[in-house]
DNA sequence: TTTTCCCGATACCGCACGGGTATTGTCGCT
DNA sequence: AGCGACAATACCCGTGCGGTATCGGGAAAA
C-alpha cells in the first residue's frame, strides 16, 4: 500500500467512473483498474462493486476512502512541516537573458508550487559570462547555452534550437528562407570583450577580430540596426520590429542547458535539476500523435 | 513521497547508521542511500548530516521523523480499519495431506500476518480428489500437485519435486541412489478407486489395473508395510520409520500447485495466490551463493 | 606522517513494475 | 438481436528499484 494508489483509489472513490478518474489522474484506464485490483489484493478486500452503471463503494472502499483522504492530507502537511523545518531556501537562477522562453517559464511555476517556501533570485548576465556567474558563486544554477568551458560545472542539454542570423529587416537577406555560412563573409560580425570564454567565442562570433564589442542582447540588436552588423541568434523567441531572422542552414544548432557546480549537490539544486529535465522532457513528448 | 522512503527514512533516522538500517530494511546500503537522496531532492531540504562518525538528523530531518511515524502509523491503521470494515473473512484451503511441509508452513504464517482476520480454514483432502474439493466449491484455494483435468481451474506451478519409490526398509532395493521404472515391472502397484481422475490416476499408479485400493496417504504406507506394495512418492517430506525411499531416475518430477477457480477472483484468493508464488519464488533464491 | 579501516557514495546491471495501445468481454438499452 | 458504454484483459516498452562491485574520504591507529 502506497500513497499513489490510495490517490488512485480516492480519484475513483469520487467520480465513481474509471475513465473520468483516469483522466484526473492524468493517465489511461487499463493501468488504473489494474492498480485498483492490485490495491483490493494486497488489503485482501473488495473496494469497489463494480457494476456497468458506474462503480459503488463497498463498506471497506468507504472505510478506505475516509483514511485514504486523512493519509494523503497527512502527507501534504508532511511535506509543509518540512519545509517549515528546514527555513526558507534560497535558490540563485542565473540566466542568459532569454528567461522568458517557455522551458523558463514553466520551470518557474512548477519549481515555486512544489517548494512554496523557496525564494528564487534570478540574475541577468550578458552575454559574456556563459555561466551566468555559476563558477563564481553567484549563482546555485543556471539555464544557459552551450559551448564554454565547463570543468568544474555540470550540464544537462534540455533543448537544442537551429541558429538563425539576424538582420536588419531591409536587409537584401532578409525574406530568404535559410543563408549559408559563406553567404555572409563579408559581413562585419561581431566580438565579445577579451577575456571572454573562447569556446563561446568561437561558437558566437566564429574567427572575427574587428567589428563592434557587444556584451548584451541589447547592444547586439543595436549593432545589427545601426552598424548593418549581422547578429547570431537560437531561433527560439520572437524578436523586435525592425530585424529579421534568416535560418543558417550549416551551422550547429545551440543547445539549452541546465548548469550546476559539480561540487554543489545541496536538495534544492538537485530538484531544480531533476525538474528542468522532467520538463524539457515532456515538451518533446507532448506533442499529440495526430493520426 | 510515498510509504516505501518514509518508511527507509525512519529506518536510518533511528539507526543512525545506513549500514545497519539497510539490515534492518532486509535490504543493501546503496539503494539505500539513493533512496533517502531521491527523498531529500523531492522533499528540497536536507534531511541527514552524514559525518564519518554517524548520520546525524537536521531540523527537516527530525520534523520530518515525526511526521513519517505518523504516517506510518496512520497506513497501519487504515488497513485495520478497512480489515474491520470488510468484516471477518475467511478462507478455506484444501491440501493434499503434506500441507506440513516447509512451503505450506511460511505461507500460512505470512497470510496470517498479512490478514489478521481472516479465517483460515484447512481442508485436509484424500489423494482421491487432486481438486481437494475446489471445483466442488468445498474450498476457496488449494496446494496440490499436477496432473489432473483443470478445465475451469487455474493453477501456479510452486515447486518441483523428484519422485522416488516407497518400499518396505527391509527390500532389497531400499539401500540404492536410484531405480528405474523397470526394475518395478514385476512389483505390485497400488490403485486409487474407480472415477478418480484418469490423469492424476495414471501418473500415481501408471496403468495399474490390479493392487491395492488406497485412498489416504495413510493407507498407500500400510499397503506397502503390509502387502508389500511399492508406493510412489515425491521426495519432499521425511517418512515414517519402516519405509526407505529411493529416487525413480526416469520418472517426471511431480509439481506442487496453487490452484483456484478461474472465476473466482476475491481478493483474498488472489492475495493468498499471490504470496504463495512470491515465497516459492524466494525459495529457490535463497539459496545462499556460497562463493 | 602514513596506513588502515569504516562507511557512505558512485557505477553499472538485470529484472520487475508502471505506464502505454489495442482488443475483448459484458452488461444495459434500444 | 444489435449497439453503445465501460471495465477487464493482453501485450509491449521504458523506467526505476534492488543487486554487486568499487571508489573516496575522513578518522583512528601505528
Amino acid at each position: 500500500m502506497d500513497l499513489r494508489s490510495l490517490r488512485y483509489f480516492v480519484a475513483v472513490a469520487e467520480e465513481r467512473h474509471f475513465g473520468r478518474a483516469a483522466a484526473r489522474l492524468h493517465m489511461t484506464q487499463p493501468p488504473l483498474s489494474r492498480a485498483i485490483k492490485q490495491l483490493e489484493t494486497d488489503l485482501g478486500a473488495a473496494l469497489l462493486d463494480r457494476s456497468p452503471s458506474g462503480v459503488t463503494l463497498t463498506a471497506a472502499g468507504t472505510a478506505l476512502y475516509d483514511e485514504a483522504r486523512t493519509l494523503l492530507e497527512g502527507a501534504d502537511q508532511a511535506r509543509a512541516k518540512v519545509a517549515a523545518a528546514a527555513g526558507p531556501g534560497t535558490l540563485t537562477l542565473g540566466t542568459l537573458a532569454d528567461s522568458s522562453e517557455p522551458v523558463g517559464i514553466r520551470l518557474a511555476g512548477e519549481f515555486r508550487e512544489r517548494h512554496p517556501g523557496v525564494r528564487i533570485s534570478v540574475r541577468e548576465a550578458d552575454l559574456t559570462d556563459p555561466t551566468t556567474g555559476l563558477r563564481a558563486g553567484l549563482v546555485d544554477v543556471a539555464l544557459t547555452r552551450i559551448p564554454f568551458d565547463t570543468t568544474g560545472i555540470r550540464t544537462h542539454v534540455l533543448r537544442a534550437d537551429p541558429m538563425g542570423v539576424v538582420l536588419r529587416a531591409d536587409d537584401p537577406l532578409a525574406g530568404r528562407d535559410e543563408v549559408r555560412r559563406e553567404e555572409l563573409a563579408d559581413r562585419v560580425w561581431f566580438r565579445f570583450p577579451d577575456g571572454t570564454d573562447p569556446q563561446w567565442q568561437a561558437f558566437w562570433s566564429g574567427s572575427a577580430v574587428s567589428g563592434p564589442v557587444v556584451r548584451t542582447v541589447h547592444e547586439c540588436l543595436q549593432a545589427v540596426l545601426w552598424n548593418g552588423t549581422i547578429g547570431l541568434a537560437p531561433l527560439a523567441h520572437s524578436f523586435p520590429e525592425g530585424v529579421a531572422t534568416v535560418l543558417l542552414a550549416d551551422y550547429p544548432p545551440s543547445k539549452l542547458v541546465v548548469a550546476w557546480r559539480e561540487d554543489s549537490t545541496p536538495p534544492l539544486v538537485r530538484s531544480f535539476v531533476e525538474l528542468a529535465v522532467r520538463i524539457a522532457g515532456l515538451d518533446h513528448r507532448e506533442t499529440p500523435a495526430n493520426p
